[in-house]
DNA sequence: GCCAACGTTGGC
DNA sequence: GCCAACGTTGGC
């Protein structure tokens, strides 16, 4: 199964790039995704090893600020259990869980946050499900091709900066 | 804060 | 199954 690529969407002031990376290890769990669509796919299709873009929305400005990848696949979300969070829902039960996650670890933050604005005018990304109006999908599929073009942005932030784009864990 | 776009709910 | 009403998302 070749690797897969994804763009994964929050309020940074629910859960920003700041908080993963202070999060121990760098890892944290995908929960409360409670959208269908959104759901299908951390079931069905988001794989340990797929890479992630982690974009921040209702940010100033929204953009990509990091780099992850998928360290378990799709797993029922506790917290649709638990009458206690604010994901919880009644609905979901242990036998017939209705919500899924993920766990992802950051790899790599950006320096310099790549903002939509930035994504919608490079070529090659005008088919992109983050660049479209009205485009609210909170778990989204990345193209091979749209990776490498932001990739090549990447690139060539670091030449425009002249300092290195990415750091690592 | 505004508001367009979208997803969900629920009456029929 | 339709669709109006409603709630939410998210760019600006």
């Amino acid at each position: 199964m070749p690797k897969r690529y994804w763009l994964f969407k929050n309020e940074p002031d629910c859960f920003s790039i700041d908080d993963l990376e202070n999060t121990s290890r760098q890892t944290t769990g995908w929960e409360g995704v409670r959208n269908y669509q959104a759901r299908n796919f951390l079931r069905d299709e988001v794989k340990e090893g797929d890479e992630v873009l982690f974009y921040h929305s209702n940010a100033n400005p929204p953009g990509v600020v990091g780099i992850c990848r998928v360290v378990r696949g799709g797993y029922p979300d506790p917290t649709a259990l638990d009458p206690r969070s604010k994901y919880y829902d009644p609905r979901s039960t242990k036998d017939k869980p209705r919500w899924y996650m993920v766990d992802i670890k950051l790899t790599n933050r950006l320096v310099d946050i790549i903002p939509l604005s930035t994504l919608k005018k490079t070529p090659g990304l005008e088919n992109m499900m983050v660049t479209q109006k009205g485009s609210r999908l909170s778990i989204q599929p990345v193209t091979p091709g749209e990776w490498r073009t932001i990739l090549r942005l990447i690139r060539q932030m670091q030449n425009r900066f002249g300092r290195r784009a990415l750091s690592a864990w």
